[in-house]
DNA sequence: GGCCAGAATGTAATCGTTTACATCGAGATG
DNA sequence: CATCTCGATGTAAACGATTACATTCTGGCC
């Protein structure tokens, strides 16, 4: 492949001149720099950006790790993360399924060289992780604590949003609410299920374990844990899941077991990803800009490269929405009902 | 950062030494070599993988063009070719909205000394942008014509999708069959147009271009092209959307004005998106097996890369499947389970 | 024509690695 | 004891660019 010093002797000029055609163009005399442009094209130059980096140490690239790439929560993080990324000039390298700690850092040791700043999504990460990494690497964290104030961070209203779900709930005059809990260990799933014991609490409930299942955040976990949540007497009247793919699990669970929605169960979900809207019936759920969320970890990433001596550390939050749809029992927009006031269940 | 020199300086050894232990350390005696780990870990040490590459000319990454990241679409296509990569110790680098053959050939450029070869899902892209590029980087085209065989690609089995299906609201007893075509100038629309005509003119139906509706692979597009569609006299009694998307906007626009689906209208799709199977009526579809396009497209890529020299050109085609559910109006199994991912969510 | 300023271009060091080749010791061999 | 071998380590040249600094042109002015 064709190198700058090929299309310099090609050209007859030093490899100094071909560089700055190709960087700031306006030192070179027109005629020259249309020679080297057509050297160039003929030969099929393109610079080497590998090499460009190492000398100006800067990559112009960011790396993203995931734990993984399945499902619509993280499809949307990407393409907020993306779109903000390119309007700024920058690559983006993505590396999932990073699930242990030991992973995590072998794969921050492998973005040493090839980006400017890591953006990390990522559940059981600490701050004490982050030590044994190439320091002096901006790294913004997604979705997980920024214990100590030590490292950027953006998160969502978790607690704020399930509080206002289960309360939506008990003002529609539930009084057994279960949820089917997210993944162990998970920062988001242990914030829901305290926005979910503040509820309760606010509304004078006796917490109640057999209400609380597990789910792991995925479709299947929200179908068993609805089978599991029918067997308890008396049984729940309503079922809070802390994500959507676990709420689109009880509705199918809820489905087979032939028990209406909302009429005899209410179901809620949180995120609102775009099937939500879609399920039958329309699932109510707590609604997050997931696109901003990697859009403005990429803006305060990017902060962080271009300010690296003084960036001051910062945790950012986005707000959530409560989206009521038929799901939940009330009466809502979504589909207009006749006239049908607020009505007590059970 | 620490380099490689300041953890040789510390250990008391030259660069060759420690750069013999981060690669082959077998040739390093245990101690000296405990000692450079010792010295490298408390620098926090990693090496400079830009560094690196361009020494081995390799960079381990390979590159993703793609024209959007929004969807389930890409979203699966990304998750396959996520997995195989770094299943081969591949790092992805992505890089979407691309959509003129100018912005195209720049990324390709951009890509240059970054990765070992390219992905590249385009519509627009043909054999001749491919010489605009640099030289000798492996390329995969994506659900594109590689004409001339001059380059290998994958590519989904749209003509014999289309047909089937079309031929499957044949078999039904449907006569007049709209289709709501897919974005122009896309190779995947308008082979499964082709495979349209193909099964209307098995079926000795008469072309009728005021079935024919544009609905520009998006949700919208597909909603408006129904609206459209129902004013055409006599009424389509099926509608055949060359993709979900449009598919999902057409039961929307059909329950705003109505008509019922499968009894009045019959509705199907192409792609077999996870939402298909959720949505109200679950929709008939074309089953493509999305990841595995990824999957089987990075597999050609390694190989290209890897035997470079003697590298054949190859053109691969994944299989399709009719997936038949309630809105097209045949008998079918209800709604099946949800399947059980063990996958986490997030 | 000689001089000079400023524009255009060239020279060479540098970025952080890898690796062919050179060197150095130490133990084995005759 | 000289020599040979071989294992461990060091030296220095690449890789492909950028850029400070040096040098060479160019044309304007006296």
């Amino acid at each position: 492949m064709a190198t700058i010093k090929d299309v310099a002797r090609e050209a007859s000029v030093s490899v100094a001149t071909v560089s700055r055609v190709f960087n700031d163009a306006a030192v070179v005399r027109e005629d020259t720099a249309k020679r080297i442009r057509d050297v160039a094209a003929s030969l099929r130059y393109a610079p080497h950006n590998g090499a460009r980096s190492l000398i100006t140490s800067k990559t112009s690239t960011i790396g993203v790790l995931l734990p993984d790439l399945y499902g619509e929560f993280f499809s949307e993080v990407i393409r907020g993360i993306d779109l903000t990324a390119r309007g700024s000039g920058y690559h983006l390298i993505i590396s999932s399924s990073h699930n242990d700690k030991v992973e995590i850092e072998a794969a921050m040791r492998a973005m040493r060289g090839r980006v400017d700043g890591l953006l990390l999504m990522s559940p059981d990460i600490d701050a004490n992780s982050l030590l044994n990494v190439p320091a002096s690497l901006p790294v913004v964290l997604l979705c997980a604590p920024a214990k100590g104030h030590e490292v950027d961070s953006v998160i969502i209203q978790n607690f704020r949003g399930a509080r206002e779900m289960v309360g939506h709930l008990i003002s529609l005059g539930h009084r057994r609410i279960a949820i089917i809990k997210g993944a162990l260990g998970n920062y988001d799933a242990a914030e829901r299920l305290r926005g979910y014991h503040a509820a309760l609490r606010e509304a004078d409930f006796m917490p109640d374990g057999s209400l609380e299942c597990d789910g792991g955040f995925t479709e299947a976990g929200g179908y068993a844990a609805t089978m599991e949540l029918l067997a308890v007497k008396p049984c729940p009247t309503a079922i809070f899941a802390a994500n959507d793919s676990m709420a689109i699990g009880a509705l199918s669970a809820l489905r087979d077991l032939g028990v209406r929605v909302p009429e005899n169960m209410a179901v809620a979900g949180f995120d609102d990803i775009p099937l939500a809207r879609y399920m039958d019936p329309p699932l109510s759920s707590v609604r997050v800009p997931i696109s901003d969320l990697g859009a403005r970890a990429v803006g305060m990433l990017l902060h962080g490269i271009t300010h690296k001596n003084e960036h001051t550390r910062r945790r950012e939050r986005v707000s959530t929405e409560l989206v009521v749809r038929r799901s939940s029992g009330a009466p809502c927009d979504e589909r207009p009902p006749p006239a049908r006031r607020v009505r007590k269940q059970r």
